[in-house]
DNA sequence: AGTTATTTAGTTGTACACAATTTAATTTTA
DNA sequence: TAAAATTAAATTGTGTACAACTAAATAACT
């Protein structure tokens, strides 16, 4: 019927769907102290770097659209980790910036790397190959849709 | 633990939460003739398999819980794809099955994981690397979570 | 047997994710 | 420069995910 190579393809992509969920799971744990989703975290991990990005630039980083951040970055003001305002030289531009409490949460979260490391254990080179193999299959994926 | 890891664990989660994103696109697109998703998709792959199956065996393999299944499985009913019965052995349990219509989609779904593979091009050493890989990450992530 | 514990689905509420559409602001171009 | 095209967010609607809880059936135990 179907070649092995068929079938372990299909087997891939639900062990990545899997994978993911999985992953959230372990960060959900994490990231409870700190009151925020995995996807929350991942826009508080760039707002610490860069202190405030447009709703634009956070959906180029983060591969997501309005549609998913509007309501986010609105659940996130209302817990008082960021601010959104209108840009003065855009005006169809809104820029988010990290509050003093949002800011704060990064020393908390100083240790979810390590804890994160604890739980999924693999050699550095097994991770290296692991980032390379996901790193040319999503400019696969990512230029097929564009 | 060196930073280097720390942060190279934490790129790789972001890669596998996009990839999840970019996959799921991917089979929008190809099942979009079908007229189901993917995680329906995965229930029409199991069912195909084994005709019928109850909530809980269909949870056990996707890892899904009653609480995403009940209401997909509703949808699928909906669609005319599977039917819902509970069983008479344990008035518990509910069976799911395939409808004829169901099962006629698995014709046109024949084609599905080539096109995958159109999107995907990767060595079949690369492939099977990844999948000891993502299989071993699996089983670690799933021990912890119980 | 009768009570207690466990199991199985279903329900409720929250939070993504994204397609499709809308609105308003800015660019482009005719 | 006025109209057309483009851009940036927001909105609407659908479909997962999952935690927490409920209800009903079955199993286990005294």
């Amino acid at each position: 019927m179907k070649s092995e190579t068929l079938k372990l393809e299909n087997q891939i992509c639900f062990k990545i769907y899997t994978a993911e969920r999985e992953i959230t799971k372990l960060y959900r744990e994490l990231l409870k102290e700190l009151n925020v989703t995995y996807p929350q975290y991942l826009v508080l991990l760039l707002l610490w770097e860069k202190h405030s990005l447009s709703v634009k630039e956070l959906g180029q980083r983060l591969f997501l659209d309005s549609g998913t951040l509007t309501p986010m970055l609105k659940r996130m003001e209302m817990n008082g980790l960021v601010e959104r305002k209108r840009s003065e030289q855009d005006e169809r531009s809104v820029i988010v910036s990290v509050t003093e409490k949002g800011n704060a949460l990064k020393e908390k979260a100083e240790c979810i790397p390590s804890q994160l490391v604890d739980n999924i254990p693999m050699g550095k080179e097994e991770l290296s190959t692991l980032n390379e193999t996901l790193t040319s299959m999503l400019e696969q994926l990512q230029n097929h849709s564009k």
